[in-house]
DNA sequence: TCAACTAATCGAAATGTTTCGATGGGTTTA
DNA sequence: TAAACCCATCGAAACATTTCGATTAGTTGA
């Protein structure tokens, strides 16, 4: 894993609302925008927004399902980062 | 680990100075603050800035040693942050 | 086809971060 | 004590991020 993803993720992570999403995933395995929107209590586009950094991130996938978007967290991308810190520390 | 402190410690690691300060460090055991601004080529001020935002995420520890400071990692936050990672993926 | 729905994008305001030059405080050395 | 040294803090400029209202694009169902 590059040092130039690792601070791009490390910047993902850097905000409360992206961090509880993906905390949020690592327990529900997937969720709906609206189910976004509401947990975060955000308006629609800056939800957009939020996980638009996510998923360039590689941290997490969106899928358009009709009208709808469905997100899944890319856990190997998490881990990866956890063994790329692990191994500094 | 609480989620505000993972948050703080991910936006600590996501810039690329900082980022290179702790590679750094994770490899040398302990920087003084004028081979940090050799190594990142920052101002003084802004080496100063940096170490500070590293220092209040917990994941270095600085000490003053007569008129310098002395830069080590902590190693067990690294660990940590990588521990509650790997745990959601 | 038309109206309703969902999310992306745009534009702009508010806020936060990064950076440097200048200054200040504490420490060493002459 | 005085001068030199090292770093922290201040003030301000440049830049980036976050946020919302408004609009746009695409999809579904009547």
């Amino acid at each position: 894993m590059d040092t130039q993803l690792v601070a791009k993720s490390a910047g993902a992570l850097a905000d409360k609302y992206r961090l509880n999403i993906v905390l949020a995933l690592s327990q529900q395995d997937q969720l709906a925008f609206a189910e976004v929107q509401e947990l975060t209590g955000l308006s629609q586009p800056c939800v957009s927004h939020h996980l638009k950094i996510l998923a360039d991130s590689g941290l997490v996938q969106t899928q358009k399902c009709g009208r709808c978007v469905n997100i899944t967290l890319n856990r190997e991308a998490l881990r990866g980062l956890a063994s790329f810190f692990d191994t500094l520390g």
